[in-house]
DNA sequence: TCCACCCGATGCGGGTTCTGGTAGTGGAAG
DNA sequence: CTTCCACTACCAGAACCCGCATCGGGTGGA
């Protein structure tokens, strides 16, 4: 999944990005200010935005109407300080969907955010299923009829991203969008690679084809539901 | 969070008060002596109680005891002078759930403030325990089927800190975050060091893999129930 | 002073991810 | 139906990163 920061205190934003990459494996971006956060997100489509309220050039409210006025739905978590709850009320109802108070505690902002982009995705329980296949997105993990199946971080999220939308196909581009930040230039057959060894693994725990490729176009999940 | 600091001693109580306040953004409210903290804990609830044991009119065992039997559970942090740690073990065992000796660093203070309120409401018991392995939160020893383990203050901390919620992935930064005060610049392999002595220790004593790693994400406590 | 402990640095080992190459497949055009 | 081309699967080695063990120096307490 991937998540912009928007926080002009570097030191506050790095940390953020660091625990949302290293706990739920997130691909993190920051913007420090209001004007660098529409330009994120016009180049990038992200899963969840955190922002801070009081950011230079553009308000986080702001920020907010402009995003919701070009029809962009991406999940808002916004972080507010304690003297600034008075207008909270206001900015949920100009579409944000969550806020939390600084100093806030990094554990609850990750469960914030994990449930936040479920539920912009239409999902509101922490466990995907489809036909036997279970993700687990609390621990990371994935079973197939209660036996559990071992999978590399990044082979889990791919799953995990393609089990949001099963029998859709997602193409490449989106997934590398997605699971990728913007320190990345790389430009090869990645994920090619890892939906390869993706697919073996849940072929030898399913004996079945799981994974289909659409020449072309992209990846999906089939199978009977 | 809300805090309640029971403290006669005016300017230390206001001292610990606005490092509470600046630090971790608490809200704080100053008790005098014991009686007038049970009044303050009728009539909020508080997320937890920095307890001075020498105050007037209750002594701090007795404010514990009342509050005990009064099944409240907010997490209790006692303040001692070196010469009555005597009686912190009762204390302890009383219900209270850590203690620091006079003079203190309020950096500490308020990492120990931040731990307990973490823990949550949880039952305070005195005793942990996970498998054949015992934390005595109280007399801060561990021991294996009645055999004491020997560890460093740190590595206790670290154990106990996992075996509040044993099978849990709990992160390096968590861990970072709880035993060490906000602080933190350098970044540096101590955590990791810490816990493979602490892992050497456990594995000579249960003679079983406790303390397990998952890569990139963090350590948790594995075993039978 | 001595001792236990903690911190920070370093090298090693193992696992994960990336890359390039090759074989294979499907679609479209002839 | 055949041929060709672009795209994909899969493999294997390389590069990289993370965590582990260990050690020397520093510090604070007895």
């Amino acid at each position: 999944m991937r998540v912009l920061v928007v926080e002009d205190e570097t030191r506050l934003a790095e940390n953020i990005a660091d625990g949302l990459r290293e706990g739920p494996g997130f691909a993190v971006d920051i913007a420090r200010d209001g004007e660098d956060a529409l330009h994120f997100c016009s180049a990038a489509d992200y899963d969840l935005i955190v922002l801070d309220l009081m950011i230079p050039r553009l308000s986080g409210a702001e920020v907010v109407r402009q995003l919701r006025a070009a029809r962009n739905r991406t999940p808002v978590l916004v972080l507010t300080a304690v003297s600034e709850t008075g207008n909270t009320i206001h900015l949920l109802n100009a579409g944000a969907d969550d806020y939390m108070t600084k100093p806030f505690d990094l554990g609850e902002l990750i469960a914030r955010a994990r449930a936040l982009i479920r539920r912009g995705k239409g999902v509101s329980e922490p466990l995907l299923r489809f036909g036997d296949l279970e993700v687990h997105t609390g621990e990371q993990s994935v079973s197939h009829g209660g036996r559990k199946i071992e999978l590399s971080p990044i082979e889990y999220r791919i799953l995990e991203y393609l089990m949001f939308r099963p029998r859709l196909v997602i193409s490449k581009r989106e997934l590398l969008e997605h699971l990728y930040d913007f320190t990345w230039e790389h430009h090869s057959n990645v994920i090619e690679a890892h939906v390869s060894n993706l697919r073996k693994k849940l072929r030898a725990a399913t004996e079945a084809e799981v994974l289909e490729t659409l020449r072309g176009r992209g990846y999906r999940l089939v199978g009977r539901a």
